[in-house]
DNA sequence: TTAAACCAGTTGCAAAAAGCAAGTGGTTGA
DNA sequence: TCAACCACTTGCTTTTTGCAACTGGTTTAA
């Protein structure tokens, strides 16, 4: 691997590691979508990623200590891909990329109802959401008072899938 | 030009625009240090662009909204790039990138100066910057009343160039 | 106990993008 | 009038992406 970088600038380094066009996508279907084996997001991939590439983000983010493999127990052949602390603090990231994707690209409702969500609740809300996935990814112990936004951002998207599903039923 | 999506995901449709290795570093050259001709932002570059991909850059990221290019008064053949709404609006996904470099990256203390201001002054520092880009930008009119922020990064900036300078002098 | 389904990738090849060095046709200022 | 400057372009090689088929092993269910 290169191990010598364009310059020292972190906005720079920041796209040297994540500037492509599959990485963070990858990482967004681990954070958000809890995927964590190699099929599941080879198979549920929304934009279509293929097998090889896949392979290649997974080794190089694991490379480069963004995300994290161990060996699944209950089966000789999974692996378990999980984020670190590294990848979790992208969340201030991701939720600003949702808010300028929704406000400037043709966003589809389904897939930007959990970027509003994260943009209405603001950093208050990424930082509950950032110990969640610590619990999930990090085997940090868990607050049982906090309620889950992990499930209020799969609820509200649910919920839209159904209303929209509701819609498309009534409309035939 | 390809004019369809991979999918609606804001984040997927933010990273097909700009996800690659050059058009945040061009647009954040033309923001943070004021490059508005094709020579300033090719040879001042940091991080050595090639002609040819600066300008495929330029062009894409004028064709896709992010940048405006007119002709320069004063020189027939100069083009003046300015940033749009839409790219003046990347500012709180810069101050997060630069954050996250910041920690997580092997940065120069030079060139992350700004990252750490930015960083440090939160979302009102932003919203100033923003403002006083809409100006240099998009000819909206000046506050006068308002300390400029921009001076502000640019002097520190330059404080610790000359720090360093005088460090390696003293050095010798 | 054997066959089908599942698992995490790999391989080979074509197309697209990036990178490098040199060149183009025109403009400006001394 | 001539050198320096201007925004690119061209031609070429290397690297990355993308597609489709394949691999060798594991689990599950008849």
């Amino acid at each position: 691997m290169n191990d010598t970088y364009r310059s020292g600038c972190p906005i720079n380094l920041t796209l040297e590691v994540l500037g492509d066009r599959w990485s963070l996508i990858v990482i967004r279907d681990i954070m958000f979508g809890n995927r964590r084996h190699f099929r599941e997001l080879l198979q549920n991939s929304e934009e279509g990623i293929a097998s090889n590439i896949l392979a290649d983000r997974l080794k190089r983010l694991v490379e480069r200590g963004l995300l994290s493999r161990e060996d699944d127990p209950s089966h000789k052949q999974k692996g378990i891909y999980s984020l670190t602390e590294m990848s979790i603090r992208l969340v201030p990231i991701f939720a600003e990329m949702g808010a300028w994707g929704r406000r400037f690209m043709p966003v589809s409702e389904e897939l930007s109802i959990r970027a509003q969500l994260l943009e209405e609740g603001g950093r208050p809300l990424w930082e509950d959401f950032m110990d969640e996935l610590r619990v999930l990814h990090l085997h940090a112990p868990r607050d049982p008072a906090k309620p889950s936004v992990f499930d209020r951002l799969r609820a509200a998207y649910l919920e839209v899938v159904a209303r929209n599903a509701a819609a498309a039923d009534a409309a035939e």
